[in-house]
RNA sequence: GGGCGCAUAGCUCAGCUGGGAGAGCACCUGCCUUACAAGCAGGGGGUCAUAGGUUCGAGCCCUAUUGCGCCCACCA
């Protein structure tokens, strides 16, 4: 191995590398310790359809977050991942493929060979999937890796399906339902996307049978008029009362409907007057059903009109639409044609205009389910992250209806149910049956269709885990801890998780739903196919590297709340990592002494006692424990935006810029006891630092890691991996208050310096000479500092006084709490930029003695406040007057030299 | 029709249980200082959408309003 890391840091060279070593070394496996707490993350199954989006890649970091640092806590950690066969997106991409290559339909293919077909893209796509999701650096446990059509899950599709219907919470029935008819297929009901679109709304004149006028009804539906049964209004409806009971023609076509009253009709909507086509509307389902009407239909599967129609049979139903129209306007039945904004229903897959339609369907019996799913989240067994999302969770189960899970597809789970070809009779098991229990025979033929794809997942979080069977990791790592998914599939899947799990396992899956948002493009815009604003992960990795990645997806965010992708927060996280890598090369460089082995430095658990710590030593000692603390409490509450956010300012604000610059001179220097205390303090600190990064870019703390010293390997980490290590513990005895107040006045006057600086345009490299006044202990803490301030002011002299009068003529200042600072600038001095700083500070500090004042005088303040805030007022109020003095007699004098 | 979210620096966003307004990028000044120009040192910039209220104290809690976005809801 080389010496050190690379001049510059480059992800690629080491990215692929690192992960390989992981999975070649199993460092992702989660084994069933008996002295270990398990923690469990079912990684949300990918479709098949295609490649992972900027969406995966949020929601993996985020689980992958999760499981490194509970592995790292101690935990046995398992991230289980797999994919899903997302049977209606996957079926509509494998057909559009072989009509493409081959140019023939799925039908012209056959049942059999489409599944032939449709295996084989799940081994090329699948494939694809996983490995870029290598590529991202999730640790999960391949091993485990698991699809919702392999063995395993297909026998727990079949075991719920018939354990449902046993039970009575599946049934079949003939309802009206959700077609697609370009997908051909059934749909539930969250797969319909409505959208405001604006629609003519026709008026038509029913005429009476007995000669009268009839009544003028509304509707957006012309076409469905041949399928009417009845004219609704509402019984209260004066208009309306002497028709109810009598008899109206649907116009051109003849057929007696009767008028009836009910409630649904609105009298304030159209003309008060409702035509129920029971066959092509829900509602008027439900009407027709309260009447013991009929519910002819008159639209087919593929949306042409069927033989009710008349002679619009065969025309698609917007077709016939026009042509009826205008037929029935040309009859002067047309009263009027009006626009108007409704809700229309399309097909989440294809956006083809949903057409209710009665069919024979499979149903889950939803009220039953959906009572201890709703318990669950009332009495936190299942918390939601952030809480907002248990209201909309408790809001769609509090009304949810059947859930209709036949697809009128082949790629899929097939329903178990088979039906006696020679009496009808029909049987649910997980095998063919041999033979009919009511007439005997043996010709029985499956159920043609597919289960809805979400059924399979519904079950994921212990199907995955073995479930039927009782396996020992189902007994481990059941329930799952946490679920992190987009707000998105909120119904489609966390919903029906719960309530499957609540029933055939008896508890929840997993304790705390964490929802994320969407990852739109930098103008906001979410990312789509068809407007091509997607970013590829891939490529984003291949050009920053999947830390930098992982880092911007980590940052910036809220829970629930959506985010944009923006080329310079990937950049600035890119810029980060080289940061890190550059300083950590820095550590390592001052390590290549070849008369050291650093068993010292390697030796973490040393006590610090025996150390002579400087203060610089200390302070960045207790930096790393506060972040320690504060980086983990964070995590433990899934604030990981914050936690990332901690990790960056430690090493970027602390240990690079005040911690690594301080140190430099001792490392240059020839004390070689304190060169090996600094040298250890740096390793432990950057080793603290490399830990609390690692869950967020795991490439580049495990290739660092791998260069400082460690102590000899040990039994459960032999390769000496950052990613087994322990998680850093926050050591309340390591705080240094005294050292960390002292070095922060320090930096407070290196600050002021560096302003005089600037001021008086002293180049950086001028050396300068520097008096600085205070007393008492003030005095003692600043002189302390003098090595810092030279170092880092570029100061060569410095005189501690405590006499005023020994402050040189000639010179710039500053004051900082109760220490002056005077720089002798003989040919710079400028009194004037002096003289302006100076102005800006007292206006600041007046503003705050004004503030401070006015609160320490409200007698409520006082009265009421914590002791606490008021004492910490009070000392502000002494610090803030005592600087004005300073600052107004500085002001005093400058004004005189301008 | 119902519900939810957002509104904070020029831009994109953080801001934990209420106690002196933050980051990244952009901008201005000066630096190629032997870890890093993907960098260093400094600096400017905010009536926290509006109006009330609670409180000793509000970006944060309550009410109303405005604007933007999202979800749910039976296409009469």
């Amino acid at each position: 191995m080389e010496k050190n890391l690379a001049k510059t840091y480059n992800p690629k060279d080491f990215e692929d590398r690192i992960y390989e070593e992981w999975e070649k070394k199993r460092a992702f496996r989660a084994e069933r310790e008996p002295d270990k707490k398990p923690f469990t993350i079912i990684m949300p199954p990918p479709n098949i359809t295609g490649q992972l989006h900027m969406g995966h890649a949020l929601d993996q970091t985020l689980q992958d977050v999760l499981t490194r640092l509970k592995r790292m806590q101690g935990y046995s950690a398992l991230w289980l991942p797999g994919t899903d066969h997302a049977s209606i997106a996957t079926e509509v991409k494998v057909a559009d493929k072989i009509r493409a290559e081959e140019g023939i339909s799925k039908e012209e293919l056959g049942r059999e060979e489409f599944l032939k077909r449709a295996w084989e893209w799940k081994e090329v796509y699948g494939g694809k999937i996983t490995k870029q999701a290598r590529k991202l650096g999730n640790s999960c446990d391949w091993e485990r890796e698991r699809f919702t059509m392999d063995e395993g899950c297909s026998k727990a599709v079949i075991e719920t399906f018939i354990r449902f219907y046993e039970k009575g919470l599946i049934y079949r029935g003939n309802r009206l339902i959700n077609w697609c008819p370009s997908c051909g297929t059934s749909l539930s009901d969250i797969e319909v996307e409505h959208e405001d679109k604006t629609a003519k709304y026709y008026y038509f004149r029913y005429p009476g049978t007995d000669g009268s006028k009839g009544i003028t009804v509304a509707t957006s539906r012309p076409e469905t008029m041949f399928g009417d049964v009845a004219i609704a209004v509402h019984p209260d409806d004066d208009r309306y009362k002497d028709m109810i009971g009598k008899m109206v023609v649907i116009p051109l076509v003849g057929t007696e409907i009767p008028v009836i009253a009910d409630p649904y009709p609105d009298p304030e909507k159209g003309t008060g007057a409702v035509k129920i086509t029971p066959a092509h509307d829900t509602n008027d389902f439900e009407v027709g059903g309260r009447h013991k009407l009929d519910s002819p239909s008159c639209i087919n599967a593929d949306a042409t009109m069927n033989k009710l129609a008349g002679k619009y049979e065969g025309m698609d139903r917007f077709e016939c639409r026009k042509a009826w129209v205008k037929d029935l306007t040309e009859a002067g039945y047309l009263e009027k044609i009006e626009d108007k904004i409704i809700p229309l229903g399309g097909c989440y897959r294809c956006d083809t205009i949903i057409e209710p339609m009665l069919s024979d369907q499979w149903f889950v019996k939803m009220d039953e389910l959906a009572q201890p799913a709703i318990k669950a989240a009332k009495t936190k067994e299942l918390t939601h992250i952030p809480e907002r999302f248990e209201k909309i969770y408790l809001h769609w189960l509090e009304n949810i209806k059947d859930w209709c899970i036949s697809r009128q597809l082949w790629w899929g789970h097939r329903i178990p149910a088979y039906y006696c070809q020679d009496c009808g009779e029909m049987i649910v098991s997980a095998q063919p049956p041999k033979e009919c229990n009511q007439c005997h025979g043996s010709n029985f033929k499956q159920d043609e269709d597919v289960l809805d794809t979400w059924f399979s997942s519904a079950l994921w979080p212990f199907s995955t885990l073995g479930w039927p069977e009782k396996t020992k990791d189902l007994e481990y790592f059941f329930p799952t801890d946490v679920l992190v998914t987009g707000y998105d599939i909120i119904f489609f899947w966390v919903v029906r998780m719960v309530f499957s799990s609540l029933e055939l396992m008896g508890e929840v899956p997993y304790k705390y739903v964490y929802v994320h948002g969407l990852v739109r493009d930098a103008d906001g815009r979410k990312m789509s196919k068809s407007l091509g604003n997607g970013v590829d992960p891939l490529e984003v990795i291949d050009q920053y590297g999947a830390d930098a990645l992982r880092f911007m997806l980590m940052t910036g965010i809220t829970p629930g709340n959506d985010m944009r992708f923006k080329l310079d927060k990937l950049e600035s996280s890119r810029n980060f990592a080289n940061k890190l890598w550059n300083a950590s090369r820095f550590v390592i460089m001052n390590l290549q002494d070849e008369n050291e082995n650093f068993k010292d430095i390697a030796d973490d658990s040393q006590g610090l006692d025996k150390l002579a710590l400087k203060d610089e030593d200390k302070w960045i000692l207790a930096k790393v424990n506060e972040a320690i603390k504060d980086s983990t409490y964070n995590m433990e509450k899934f604030e990981l935006s914050l936690a990332a956010q901690k990790a960056y300012e430690l090493i970027w604000n602390e240990y690079c810029d005040w911690y690594i610059e301080l140190v430099k001179g001792r490392l240059y220097g020839d004390d070689e006891e304190d060169k090996k205390v600094a040298r250890y303090v740096l390793v432990r600190a950057l080793k603290d630092i490399l830990k609390l990064l690692h869950p967020f870019m795991p490439f580049i703390t495990e290739e660092i890691w791998a260069f400082l010293p460690k102590k000899a390997v040990s039994e459960n980490n032999p390769e000496g991996f950052l990613i087994k290590e322990s998680w850093p513990i926050y050591d309340s005895s390591l705080t240094f208050e005294n050292e960390v107040k002292k070095l922060e006045i320090v930096m407070e006057a290196i600050r002021s310096i560096r302003n005089i600086r600037a001021d008086a345009e002293a180049a950086p490299s001028r050396k300068l000479s520097a008096v600085i006044l205070s007393s008492g202990k003030s005095l003692e803490d600043i002189k302390s500092g003098e090595r810092y301030i030279k170092s880092l002011a570029n100061i060569t002299e410095i005189d501690f006084i405590s006499d005023k009068s020994l402050v040189p003529e000639e010179v710039m200042s500053a004051v900082i709490g109760n220490v002056e600072i005077y720089i002798p600038l003989d040919d710079l001095l400028d009194y004037k930029a002096e003289f302006e700083r100076l102005q800006k500070e007292k206006k600041k500090l007046t503003g705050e003695i004004e503030r401070v004042g006015s609160k320490l005088k409200n007698e409520g303040f006082i009265s009421k406040a914590p002791e606490k805030v008021i004492d910490e007022e009070r000392k502000k109020q002494a610090k803030y007057e005592d600087m004005l003095v300073k600052v107004t007699e500085r002001i005093a004098l400058v004004e005189k030299k301008i």
